[in-house]
DNA sequence: ATTATCTATAGATCTATAGATAATGC
DNA sequence: ATTATCTATAGATCTATAGATAATGC
C-alpha cells in the first residue's frame, strides 16, 4: 500500500529507533533486517526503500543511539549543562543503565562492536567521544589541562565500569564495580 | 587421514589458538567455523570431532584468550607478581596493545560480546575479573579496602581506556586517552 | 504516474552431518 | 576396529531484489 511522505518519515524513524535499541542489546551484527522490520510492524520488502543497505541503517541507528542519552535527559526535564560530575556518575553507573543497554550509552553497549566497525561508525563515535570529554571537562575543577585529564579519566572509568559490571554474572561484584567507580567520579571535582 | 592422539591434541590446540585470536579481532560472532578451520590448515568436516558445537569452541577460545596475557608475560620473562601498577599500565595502555586486540586482553577486546554471551562465557570472565582485581589490589598502597578500591578503579579505567582508544579514528585523541589513563594508573600507588 | 509496502524468492553464507579415505593402535 | 580428517551437502538463515498491490499527489 502506498503511504504519504509524512507516514514514510514516521516509518523511517520507527525502524531507526527499533534498530538503535536492538543493536545496543544484541550487537551490530546480532539482529537481521527481517527481524527488525517485523518488530517495527513491517515486512522485509520495504526496507530498501528506506536504506541503501543494512550498513546504512546501522550508521543511522548508531547516530540515533548517541542522541538517545540527551533525548532521555530532556524527557526527564534535566538540563545536561547543570549536571555535576556526581549527577552524571549517578545516572551512568546506575543498575538501571547496566541492566538496560538498549536505552543506554553506545560507548558502553557497543565498545568492541564500534572499534571493529567501518570508518562511518568510528567517525561518528569519535566525534561524540570528543563532545563527551568536553562536556565532562566543563564540570571538573582545576586549570584547563587538569580538567581535561579528569574528564578523560572519568569517562574511561565510567564506560569501562559499566562494561565490566555487565560482564559480571556475580551481582555483588557487579554492584561493587558500579559503586566504586560512581564514588570516585562523584568526588573527582571536589 | 587418521592421526595419532598427540597429533589430534596439537590440532585441537591449533584450532583453539586460532579462534582465540580471530574472535578477539572480529568478535564472538564475527568468524565462521569453516574460516577458522581453514586458517588452522584444516577443513570444516573435522571440526565436530573436536567440539560438540561452535559455542563449545567459543568457550574454550575465551578461556585461552584470558590465559594468553599471562603466557605472554612468561614468554617475555616477566614475573607478574613483580610488576608494579606502573608496569601493568605501561603494557596495558600501550599502542601495541591497542593495535593488536587479537593478542590482548579479552576484557578490552570482547567487552560487549561477553556481556551478551551465555552463562559459560560470563562465568569464565567473572572469575578472571575477580582474579584481576585481586592481583591489582596486591600492587596498590593503603589499607585493604583502599587497595581494593584502587584496583577496581584502575582496571575499569584501563579496560575502558583501551576500548575508547580503539574506537577513536583520530590518532591524537586515541593517544591522549592511553597516555592520560596510563599516567593516572602509574601514579595510583604512589 | 509515482511510490511505499507487501509476498515471494534468488543467491550467498553458515552450522552441522553423512559417507569416504587413510593412518593409528589394540 | 577405530577414528581423524577429507569432500560434499542438507537445512537454516540472512541480505537484497523482483513484481504485485494500493494509496498518494501532481
Amino acid at each position: 500500500m502506498g503511504r504519504s511522505q509524512l507516514e514514510k518519515q514516521k516509518t523511517h524513524e520507527k525502524i531507526v529507533e527499533t534498530a538503535s535499541r536492538r543493536l545496543r542489546e544484541e550487537g551490530l551484527e546480532g539482529v537481521g533486517v527481517a527481524d527488525l522490520m517485523k518488530e517495527a510492524g513491517l515486512t522485509v520488502g520495504g526496507f530498501y526503500k528506506h536504506f541503501a543497505s543494512r550498513d546504512d541503517l546501522v550508521a543511522e541507528a548508531i547516530q540515533s543511539a548517541f542522541d538517545s542519552w540527551g533525548r532521555k535527559l530532556e524527557a526527564d526535564g534535566i538540563d545536561p549543562a547543570k549536571m555535576t560530575a556526581a549527577d552524571v556518575a549517578d545516572r551512568y553507573l546506575s543498575a538501571y543503565h547496566r541492566d538496560n543497554p538498549g536505552e543506554g550509552c553506545p560507548f558502553a553497549a557497543l565498545t568492541s562492536d564500534i572499534s571493529r566497525g567501518d570508518d562511518k561508525a568510528r567517525g561518528i563515535a569519535t566525534e561524540r567521544l570528543r563532545l563527551n570529554f568536553e562536556a565532562l571537562a566543563s564540570k571538573a575543577s582545576g586549570a584547563d589541562a587538569e580538567r581535561r585529564r579528569k574528564a578523560v579519566i572519568a569517562f574511561a572509568m565510567m564506560a569501562g565500569g559499566v562494561g565490566l559490571a555487565r560482564i559480571s554474572s556475580d551481582e555483588a561484584l557487579s554492584a561493587e564495580i558500579l559503586e566504586t567507580v560512581r564514588d570516585f567520579v562523584a568526588a573527582i571535582d571536589k
